[in-house]
DNA sequence: TGATTCTTTGCAACCGGTTGCAAAATTGCC
DNA sequence: GGCAATTTTGCAACCGGTTGCAAAGAATCA
């Protein structure tokens, strides 16, 4: 089955290092014999064995994508960008789902296991613990949507959470809402922290606006429905900034059930942008997360960190932007 | 960094062999060097370089999982118990994102590059003759969400489409519907065709029922309100089989759109039961496809043809069934 | 043409493991 | 304890490539 370098050597009539040379970028063979070698392996239908030449070269050009995120419909755009962006560079992703794992050491030994030239981490969820055990274990890595710090221990890619939330409580306040509230994913999650950090310095300055802080237990379509049902029997905000999409599109399907209406009754803003808040149906306003250029410079980061790894770490933030729909009320 | 086999061999005072037997099932290794070696392996932090055991063994436990679905939100779902499915019997996804091909010889090429174990097509718009390439390579292989064949010619597991087009044309007579129509996906992709035939096939018995077809130019929510809008100018059915869920989404933002209401005016009936679906917000009647099971069949399948190459190709379909929501309006 | 330099080539060792085989060690049995 | 049967062990070859090195060949120049 296996075509090997030695069948396209023999019926090449030259030496293995001969057809390895003319596989490999920059190396030096005669024209003359790389179209002998070239001929030979089409007619023997050769492709070279990557596995094996990573155990010279140390280079398999495999990347982790660790990911805990599979019931955010954002990331089926997160994954489309990071497949088809490895993939345009060469490289081959090498899925890690860790939604039922809460111990980096098992990933960790996966890596080394299959040698990844890198790793990447595409979680809002994960603790920045989980990118630093795999820099623990020498391999480059990226954490993907992250969480900002000052002094970054490993890369990060993402955005600035915490003027998302103040961006959030802007647009909150430059409609004239008296009453706004944050209604956050798990308060643990280290996102979540931020945003209502944001959030609540923004309305700081404006003491005449009441505040109000809740959680829903995910980042889930039911938790957001059912923190908002629990907020409608009390005494509800004019305006949410729901901490994503998917726990907006529960908040206002709870408003809905209520009889209420969205925005006339009650405002809301997301935080993603998924594709889903574009459907007219859904029409969400919400602060978008530009997950293209992050997942670009992940990759960008990811590579150079594999090419230099004394390389220092380096966190990249991308600034976000309301995008105005039609859930919360017209500026005045 | 890496720490070898020859190291441990080393530290542990035996020969290279006996830690590699250590680490392999089933090998002839006495207790006392076993533990020798065990002691040796844990002080160093040595793990087994699964690339390098793969040249000599032949098997790589890498599962290439080919997809071109990244904008259907249930294939969200679909890669979640996937990557679960593969890890948890130690296999690896190595995943191709084939949005932007069409040809399957790169993607051959790449599987044999990284001496993929097996492949899994998952997509239900992919012609079988990409999963016979993998086969006329040598590379077991799986159709995920395939069209069914009387004679296949590689392992296919899925639905059958066509029941589930009559399924869908029953539920609408059921409910007393005189005008129906078919709303499916583009009309080159077999798994519309065959869902149209079912449809069509169950209305033939009721020559009373007034049925038409028409075709969205893709699976996607814009598609389905750009043809759900086109039906509205002129003279629309009373109810809809959509191809999709989202096709069936985009329907209903279409309907509601024009100020019509969903299943009071119109009816709607999906097909794949997405998570999105039971939100209460879209509370969408559809037909289940019952992903975890073609799943789980579908990676039995793939390990069943690894380890057994001559194994004969197999079909195996799976019965779906309607999901009672509120876009169709009630039985009588 | 011959000396010198640069390019191309093959040899052989190596990457990190596995495995058939024969020798060594252990066990069982009388 | 002695012998045969069984288990454990290490040697060495091999998996499919890469690469440093020295020799061979080609090109350059006087």
């Amino acid at each position: 089955m296996g075509v090997t370098l030695k069948d396209v050597a023999e019926r090449a009539g030259v030496s293995t290092s001969a057809v390895s040379r003319t596989f490999t970028e920059g190396a030096s063979v005669s024209t003359k014999t790389r179209a002998k070698v070239e001929k030979a392996a089409l007619a023997l239908g050769y492709s070279p064995n990557a596995l094996a030449s990573s155990l010279t070269t140390g280079r398999t050009k495999l990347i982790g994508l660790v990911s805990n995120n599979f019931h955010n419909p954002l990331f089926l755009e997160v994954f489309d960008l990071f497949t088809r962006g490895l993939q345009d560079r060469g490289l081959r992703p090498l899925l890690v789902n860790l939604t039922s794992e809460i111990d980096p050491v098992n990933s960790v030994r996966m890596m080394r296991t299959y040698s990844v030239d890198g790793a990447i981490v595409a979680s809002s969820t994960l603790p920045p613990t989980f990118a630093e055990a795999y820099r623990d274990a020498g391999i480059p890595v990226v954490h993907s949507f992250g969480r900002y710090t000052t002094a970054p221990q490993v890369n990060i890619v993402g955005i600035d959470n915490v003027a998302c939330g103040r961006m959030a409580g802007e647009a909150l306040i430059s409609r004239g809402y008296k009453r706004v509230a944050f209604l956050g994913g798990p308060e643990r999650a280290t996102s979540t922290q931020d945003r209502a950090l944001g959030f609540l310095g923004a309305l700081l300055e404006h003491p005449e606006i009441e505040v109000s802080v809740s959680y829903a237990s995910a980042y889930s379509f039911d938790a957001g429905r059912v923190e908002m049902t629990k907020q409608l029997m009390q005494d509800p905000a004019e305006a949410y900034f729901c901490g994503d999409d998917v726990l907006s599109i529960g908040a206002i399907s709870a408003i809905k059930e209520a009889g209420l209406r969205c925005p006339e009754d009650i405002g809301i803003i997301g935080l993603n942008d998924m594709q889903m808040a574009a459907w007219q149906l859904i029409n969400l306003t919400t602060i978008r997360q530009p997950v293209a250029e992050i997942i670009g410079a992940s990759i960008d980061l990811v590579v150079a960190t594999v090419e230099n790894p004394k390389r220092h770490p380096e966190t990249r933030l991308f600034p976000c932007r309301v995008i105005e729909r039609g859930t919360l009320r017209p500026k005045p």
